[in-house]
DNA sequence: GTAGGGTTAG
């Protein structure tokens, strides 16, 4: 460009030495390129980005490093990481802008690898990594998780005296955080100089990440003292109140997703749907979902996995349809919400059938998620013997294969199937320490081989326990009442509020229970009380918390109300029968919350039909 | 011109 100048305007410089006089039409194809630049911007398909790129190429505008950079981007946003690397194969002297932009590009397409080969060829070709290349590597190591490496690189930092650069900082407090050391996160969070609307959306979303819910609420109230919080937090934020499963939180911030406009985000959205199935109210979410003028993948998609989580598989089969005739590809996940409500509606041919028809029809492969939800349903189903030849041709090794098989632990011992029991509980030692979200499937084959008198299986499973470290949770339940939540736990009256009139409550459940349908529930046989109405230094042995937190509910909300229930365990059958009855002795209607699904009772039904 | 967000079986 400059030199086209030159060549016109041989005097220019002359004229006025800072700023060169431009012809008209150079003048003219400069505004055209910045338009087409600016244009750039707004276009997200391969086929508008393409095409801004073959019009600046005809109009000779595509000079400069700056520009093709642009277009580096471009591409990588419209997620076309082989054209990305096209332009940056054609470019004379990359500068550090174009090698970070493609290494961010292969870290969005889920090839972290191919990112820190990049930082390592960098050098050799005279190019030094900025702030924003070590953090785009940073994120590779944390999609790698390759601590060792982002740890390397933490150390590189403060060689090339990057340890006060808030975007370098920023990114190891993502790493950190990714690979669920959330102390170490935010260890770096307090000790940083400057701190810009990105770490601290970042620590936020560290904390919503690792189920530190009440922690990322915390410093999202103090963030938002000194500053606007951003659709990213905000999304964080949306999620971090799902894991609550309590109403109150989440309600104000959809009140500030919708005061500060954010409300027709996709992901927030998305983030929304999911927050309000998860605290009881798949009524709300569909309301959330309702607003949306056109929804994309991921509101059907939370809202798919919503509804058959709460057992409405007919809106779950009837969402993925319109989905699809909208043209809307569906993904993994939307494929697992089908899958997961065929499950839950006892529907396990059907399930089958889409199981094996995923690739054909969607060019999805089944994955670990999937056969586990298919193994799951088939052993719900009985199915035992398909169940477990299923889990034997695609058996899988880590946190995956522990799914697996403990989910088929869990349908052998509901079957009282010892022998298939037997069978997983061997392949679940065979594999890495188990975590804590698949620790009481121990507690349950224990349990089962004490009611089945096998005491030999019943010690080995003990030992085995001891030999991991596994600990049985306690069960708890919850229950929010104007903004508070109350706590009760298995067989404690000693903590519960209002007691004398809980336990009064209680004996008259009970007295209906029996009088009226001739039932003796687990409230009769398990609950004995003293002259006080009290157990024991106020326990009432192995009433299940869940009971006394519906007799809490029916005496703190008024007829016609839904009382919600959140338990920490799955509901035992027993329980399950009581909520049935009481719901149409007292006229009330129960949503209970147990660790994988909601149940909704309703006169004397569930919404879960029995099947769970 | 380069950094971050969602839905995931039991």
């Amino acid at each position: 460009m400059t030199e086209s100048l030159h060549e016109l305007f041989p005097n220019s410089e002359k004229q006025n030495k800072t700023k060169p006089m431009k012809s008209v039409s150079a003048v003219a194809s400069q505004t055209y390129a910045s338009y087409l630049i600016n244009s750039l911007r707004n276009s997200s398909t391969l086929k508008s980005v393409s095409s801004v790129h073959s019009r600046l190429l005809k109009a000779g505008g595509i000079a400069g490093t700056t520009t093709v950079n642009h277009f580096i981007n471009g591409y990588v946003r419209c997620g076309s990481i082989s054209h990305a690397q096209q332009v940056f194969d054609e470019m004379s002297e990359p500068n550090v802008v174009s090698w970070t932009s493609l290494m961010a590009g292969y870290v969005d397409a889920g090839q972290p690898d191919r990112a820190v080969l990049l930082l390592r060829a960098m050098p050799m070709h005279g190019v030094e990594p900025n702030p924003f290349t070590i953090s785009t590597a940073i994120n590779a190591c944390s999609q790698l998780a390759q601590v060792r490496i982002g740890m390397e690189l933490h150390a590189r930092i403060e060689s090339l005296g990057m340890q006060s650069d808030v975007v370098a900082s920023t990114a190891l407090v993502n790493m950190y955080g990714k690979a669920n050391n959330v102390d170490d996160a935010r260890k770096l969070f307090d000790g940083m100089a400057e701190r810009n609307l990105y770490t601290w959306g970042t620590m936020i979303c560290v904390y919503a990440q690792n189920a530190c819910c009440n922690e990322a609420l915390c410093l999202f109230k103090k963030f938002s003292m000194m500053m606007r919080p951003n659709h990213f937090i905000l999304s964080s934020i949306v999620n971090a109140c799902s894991g609550l499963g309590s109403f109150g939180p989440g309600r104000s911030v959809h009140a500030a997703v919708i005061r500060l406009g954010h409300d027709r985000n996709d992901v927030i959205a998305g983030g929304l749907i999911d927050m309000y199935a998860k605290c009881g109210s798949i009524d709300y979410s569909r309301v959330v979902f309702a607003q949306i003028s056109a929804p994309t993948l991921i509101p059907y998609t939370s809202m798919i996995v919503s509804a058959a989580r709460h057992g409405l598989s007919h809106l779950s089969f009837s969402l993925f349809d319109e989905m699809l005739d909208r043209g809307i590809r569906p993904n993994s996940i939307t494929l697992l919400g089908i899958l997961h409500a065929c499950s839950h509606s006892g529907l396990s041919d059907a399930g089958l059938d889409f199981l094996k028809s995923m690739h054909r029809s969607y060019g999805i492969s089944p994955g670990a998620k999937h056969y586990t939800c298919a193994i799951d349903m088939l052993g719900r189903a009985g199915r035992l013997e398909e169940a477990l030849g299923l889990a034997c041709r695609n058996d899988f090794s880590g946190h995956d294969g522990l799914m697996l098989w403990s989910v088929l632990a869990s349908a052998a011992r509901m079957h009282g199937r010892l022998d298939v029991m037997a069978e997983a509980g061997a392949r679940l030692a065979e594999l890495e320490p188990i975590r804590d979200d698949v620790a009481g499937i121990y507690v349950a084959m224990s349990n089962a081989y004490f009611s089945a008198g096998e005491w030999d299986g019943a010690a080995r499973v003990r030992k085995e326990m001891r030999r991991r470290g596994v600990r049985k949770v306690p069960g708890c339940s919850w229950i929010e009442v104007k903004d508070l939540v109350h706590v009760f736990y298995a067989g404690n009256m000693a903590t519960c509020p209002r007691k004398e009139e809980l336990v009064r409550l209680l004996r008259e459940l009970e007295k209906k229970i029996i009088e009226g349908i001739g039932y003796r529930s687990s409230l009769s046989r398990n609950v004995e009380f003293d002259d006080e109405g009290f157990g024991e230094e106020g326990i009432i042995v192995g009433i299940h918390s869940e009971i006394l937190a519906m007799a809490f509910g029916i005496l703190s909300f008024p007829k016609g109300s839904k009382i919600r229930i959140m338990k920490n365990l799955r509901m035992c059958v027993e329980c399950h029968m009581v909520f049935k009855l009481v719901s149409k002795i007292e006229g009330r209607e129960f949503v209970v919350r147990d660790l994988n699904r909601f149940h909704h009772f309703k006169d004397g039904d569930c919404s879960c039909g029995d099947f769970w």
